[in-house]
DNA sequence: TAGATTGTTAATCGATTAACAATC
DNA sequence: TAGATTGTTAATCGATTAACAATC
């Protein structure tokens, strides 16, 4: 394997992965990706193409294994050694996205989140803003999710750099300024309620 | 005007009004297509033929009068017959959603939210389930989002297809069974982070 | 005028879809 | 064998980027 994995494609495996493991395990020990597409309502060759780039471990007529293909999604999703994130700004977003433990099944695993305000300081997941470089370096943290005011959000983006994470999913409206080598994913949840709302 | 925008062009317009609203108004009463797309670190031309698009106001050597580009910008989006959209499920996310005030600058506002657990129901703003369909057709609600576990996300997304409801953005990874008219917009979080830890 | 910026047409790039030989 | 499904190559589609004449 080791092939190059476009992020369109990557955007569809957590489906796929998501699918195989509600399938029922008896009845379906093999599955086709013919099958696979016409559940989820995806094109054939599109999730055919998926899986090659993925598994190709498929066999004509019976498709693919399905716990050989779960193994397959799992391992360049990253399940494998299980992805950390930490969260910054505890607000209600921040909360909702520590407590949503959806992320585990692809593996990644939002380990900590962190607040300036005492009042959103939680013992067991929530800490101070202060411990946030060192809880990085000592875990190895490489992804941080930003959900604190847009104000605040170019600071934090560069206590996060400086604590050696490399991507940030940054849950503001604010463009943020980052060297080179930094990922940055902005997620806009207008942006995804106004192309719905333009197809209506 | 009334071209059809494409969603790629779509989901990049509330970065672009978001970001005029924050101008200074003094210092820009002009601003052009080139100047935007440097500040937001976007491709020239990209921006250029975006607002050419929506507008196609602007005039060369000075580019375009920053208010009447809000104006255009908010009427594309909806913002001068403010859509209105309804939650259900009142969980961790779908409070967040619901208190979220991010969505109305672009002419979105989440009026309502919807709840069968009688400790989620809050008077002003979280209501029985029982209220949705009455309250989705005296309020000629359009847009419904749906953050209740996968196992319940079909029954609610039909009760919302019933609603009167055409457009649904869709928070579980349940594939939603829906009929041609109706438009769905799957949110998958997990796909998001996907995507950021494969590029790193 | 000179030159920055516009709107638009042409070229490139990437992603999706169609076609098909190979195979279990 | 016959036929469903595979992996892959070619064709199409849409989005981004480059090029350029028009214009204030």
């Amino acid at each position: 394997m080791n092939k190059y994995i476009p992020p369109s494609v990557m955007e569809r495996l957590p489906l796929y992965l998501h699918f195989l493991n509600k399938l029922d395990e008896e009845e379906y020990e093999f599955i086709s990706a013919t099958k696979l597409a016409k559940l989820l309502n995806l094109g054939e060759v599109q999730v055919r193409k998926d899986l090659a780039l993925v598994s190709g471990c498929g066999k004509p007529r019976t498709g693919y294994k399905r716990y050989e293909l779960i193994h397959h999604l799992q391992s360049v999703l990253g399940t494998n050694d299980c992805t950390k994130a930490v969260i910054v700004g505890a607000g209600k977003l921040g909360k909702a996205l520590i407590h949503y433990d959806g992320f585990e099944e692809y593996g990644y695993k939002i380990v900590a989140g962190f607040d300036n305000d005492p009042l959103k300081i939680d013992g067991k997941s929530i800490f101070p803003l202060e411990m946030f470089s060192q809880f990085c370096l000592e875990n190895d943290i490489k992804i941080g999710i930003i959900t604190v005011p847009e104000k605040n959000a170019q600071e934090i983006c560069e206590l996060m750099i400086q604590s050696n994470i490399l991507g940030i999913w940054n849950f503001t409206p604010l463009k943020l300024k980052v060297p080179e080598h930094i990922v940055v994913k902005n997620e806009n949840l207008a942006s995804s309620l106004a192309v719905l709302s333009s197809k209506i």
